[in-house]
DNA sequence: TATATTATGAGACTCATTCTCATTAATAAG
DNA sequence: CTTATTAATGAGAATGAGTCTCATAATATA
């Protein structure tokens, strides 16, 4: 399925148009795999030909995000991150508090655990964060 | 040790002055187990005959984190909240995504997997974020 | 193509948190 | 104990990510 199609299904869905920015959007975010805020897709639509107006990036993030398309990733320094799921298996995140480095993890045993914490409460798991805040090899050799 | 005791240690480590308001926020925060936010601080405060202005209410905050008097949450809503570790082990949390009600957790064997990951990738664990998001009983019975 | 409706952009606004700086309080020196 | 030195405080301004408003532009429908 192209690009595209994934976006358009996905408004569809949501009632709402498909328009050349949010494919726009949704291009910036699909063409890479790091973790991004939303001022680095807003100027990396802005540098290229296209005007994307900020608030244009952060609606059109919402709809990805509640879509499952994107994943928002809340580090604790104020800055939301994101990164696509397009054809990506559930993981969690590594980040090392020197240099700002994401690695990513995903450990089934862990995974177990939670739910079963979760069933001993009587409670329904609906999502989780697990972030390891690390110093990374590059960093602790310095 | 007394509740004066801990914070004038920690203070003194630091190279910093006792005052009365360091105390008065201490002197909250380890007052509750509740998970409450700098305002809710500031406010009992305020409240009390005490006036401690928010500067150094969130000031004061920042020092008992850095020392491990307290420990701060951040759970996505974009107000940190806070909880004293007088006297209280190591736990996680899972957070009722309806109610906002917070439980804890505590799990060796995943604390035990979290090490082996990160010695995976040669790195160093300096800490760690595990927060369950929930439906709670209560909610998931309406 | 005309009409109805939604999406967009620019910038105002929000809200938690941080910063500034004149004033006040705590410690050090005498 | 008093003064001098230095740090802490309070009030409110500033910051910055994110949200909202509303006039205009674009899309979908007839």
């Amino acid at each position: 399925m192209s690009s595209s199609d994934t976006l358009k299904k996905v408004l569809k869905k949501e009632g709402l148009r498909y328009t050349h920015q949010r494919q726009a959007v949704w291009d910036e975010l699909s063409a890479s795999d790091e973790h991004r805020d939303a001022e680095e897709i807003y100027l990396a639509l802005h540098n290229s030909e296209l005007n994307v107006s900020r608030a244009t990036v952060y609606r059109t993030i919402d709809v990805l995000v509640k879509n499952n398309l994107v994943r928002k990733l809340e580090l604790g320094d104020g800055r939301a991150r994101y990164e696509h799921k397009m054809d990506i298996a559930h993981h969690d995140h590594l980040i090392c508090v020197q240099c700002g480095k994401i690695e990513e993890f995903m450990d089934n045993m862990i995974e177990n655990r939670q739910e079963m914490i979760v069933q001993k409460f009587g409670y329904k798991l609906i999502r989780h964060i697990h972030q390891l805040f690390v110093i990374c090899d590059e960093c602790g050799s310095k």
